[in-house]
DNA sequence: TTTAACAATGTAAACGTTTACATTCTGAGA
DNA sequence: TCTCAGAATGTAAACGTTTACATTGTTAAA
């Protein structure tokens, strides 16, 4: 059993109280009293218990952090900068994935809850329709969401203006000639984000006149990218000549599927993804993309709700730039075939 | 203040202990004792404390996890994998990431013994000469490497053969033809997985009687990988017809820096990874390259861990199988070419 | 009806640390 | 030298839960 407090005070000859002033530097000591404090703690190799300062001061110095998975960079990148800003302040993380599974965000809130984390970053599939996040309110947990939508709820969170985005995705596209646009999805129902995005996207399109983009809503996981994207672009006359992605890695992947189908990006179609990942500046084409701060919205997150469990203020929404990078995989509009059915729709 | 388990006995008119035992189901409860403390915990929205539960009976039910970076998907896929084996047996993780740095690891090994985890899951840049190892053992908590080679120190990884691997992709692009091969490589230093794949594919071809492998030692994420390669392949004459890369991150941004500088994968040039990250067979070329189960592998380290928390024996060493996944990335060796400097040579 | 054995529940201390309040020590000023 | 104010340190209870041991209740058998 490692030692405690109670066995440096015997050693140093000293009180509890004195060994924990010196240990967390409140009040005065005496330089000779320190310094047998010092040593007693070497000699016995004394570690401090956080679980017994937690219980006593009814602080952890932990945050929750849930998000759907730890697959997509995205996420990734924003644990990253959420960790760093926690550990600037002396926090530690308590970390959980749902799998964009409703029923596994309120298991992972329930839990944390029990584990009393100061407070938590989270992003949920919906934030209009969270049970998760009832629970933190019931609780009187603090919290900010991260990428999600606040929308009419009001729920504080860290992120981008999705609609925003999508509408300039589609203006850029315009702009370069596109005038037949698609768009592949991730689900709807798992990413109020990707929702926002083709809401914009597709408000857009109508607006300057143009018929409403192909959604594609498909599960990247299980590989259908390529099965869908032989029916969308069979017949090359209509098929759009431009593919708006909902995230970096299915716009990976749609390029991947769209060469393997003999199709070259961005000759015969672009491509324009979402999120920033960095291999996406690696491959070749490199991609055209939505970036989002995910790194800074992590960091940002965890400074505003520290800054709440400090006295501050609750956190707010706040919305960060995003921008759009230009890589390699948008280029000018195609000019139409001049031969009849492409040889796409002879292919087996 | 959220209710505690006095208010919990005070509503129910029972004592903490019967409150402690409904909630645990330690001991028999009469029916209608049950009941009452049932109504009490939903009628205050009771939520047991692990805080002052883990004092009490000094186990944290946590689990540290340290790993270098979620930049790379193979760290995140264990950690996935550690989640869901963790979740299973009710254990939260406690999660912090070290960016390849020894001191980073000693400090997040020596916050997160100040959090009494249970025991710890890590990926640490030697295992060889760990100081953060030298902690744990010291502080006498369980805990099991994860990708590291266990080596001579003996300490306990779930990981799998890395020279082995090294050696086998050897031969693979051996008998493909490829005599003239070349390693694309993250920082050795920072990686022990790095050195042993290099010392397997080196030894191979060597014992083949085949010129040792050029090694390129590049800093990924400084993107030097292009400037690196245009050197390296100046001159296609003499220049690697197969590159081996430690890592499928780097072995993408390769192919992508293959492609920029003239060069088609593979007839040019092959280029086989290491990880066997989703994205890999989701891109053109797919990817040809050794899969670890880090999914599997987060699993096994975790189980193991929990076995020896709960009276198990110590965990020990585990080599899990490895796969070469044959992709488009790999072809056979490329014929030299009829004329003399390549095109690239001229190319300023 | 009484007794005994087992079920059910209560009591109270401990886990490690913090900290309000109390006590002792020290040094400066009268 | 004495006194007083502030510095330094000590005391002890509390934080929430667990659980060994004790007590009370209940039921069946004699």
């Amino acid at each position: 059993m490692p030692s405690t407090i109670k066995d440096v005070a015997a050693r140093a000859g000293v009180s509890l109280a004195t060994v924990s002033r010196y240990i967390n530097g409140t009040g005065k000591l005496r330089p000779a009293t320190a310094e047998r404090v010092n040593a007693a703690i070497a000699e016995l190799g004394f570690r401090p218990n956080a679980v017994g300062r937690s219980l006593s001061t009814s602080h952890t110095k932990s945050l929750g952090v849930v998000i759907p998975s730890l697959s997509n960079p995205v996420f990734s990148d924003a644990v990253s900068g959420i960790n760093e800003a926690a550990r600037a302040e002396g926090y530690r993380l308590m970390f959980t994935s749902t799998e964009y599974n409703r029923a596994e965000e309120v298991e992972a809130v329930s839990s944390l809850l029990e584990y009393r984390v100061d407070g938590l970053i989270l992003t949920v599939a919906d934030a209009e329709e969270a049970p998760a996040l009832d629970l933190l309110e019931a609780a009187g947990v603090p919290y900010t969401l991260l990428y999600n939508q606040s929308g009419r709820s009001a729920r504080p969170a860290v992120t981008i203006d999705n609609v925003a985005a999508g509408r300039e995705v589609a203006q850029h596209l315009l702009a370069l000639g596109h005038q037949r646009l698609g768009m592949v999805s991730g689900s709807f129902s798992a990413s109020d984000r990707a929702m926002a995005r083709r809401d914009g996207f597709t408000a857009e399109i109508v607006a300057r006149g143009f018929p409403a983009p192909r959604v594609l809503e498909v599960d990247f996981v299980n590989s259908e990218v390529e099965e869908a994207l032989v029916l969308l672009m069979r017949d090359r006359d209509t098929a759009p000549t431009a593919l708006f992605c909902s995230n970096d890695l299915l716009a990976i992947s749609v390029i991947g599927a769209l060469e393997r189908i003999g199709l070259n990006v961005p000759e015969d179609v672009s491509v324009l993804g979402f999120d920033g990942i960095a291999i996406g500046t690696h491959l070749h084409p490199t991609l055209t993309t939505v970036v989002q701060p995910s790194r800074d919205m992590g960091q940002t997150a965890t400074r505003q709700l520290l800054a709440c469990l400090q006295g501050g203020s609750d956190p707010d929404t706040m919305i960060l730039p995003y921008r759009l990078q230009i890589g390699e995989s948008v280029g000018p509009a195609a000019k139409p075939s001049p031969t009849g059915p492409s040889e796409l729709n002879q292919t087996k």
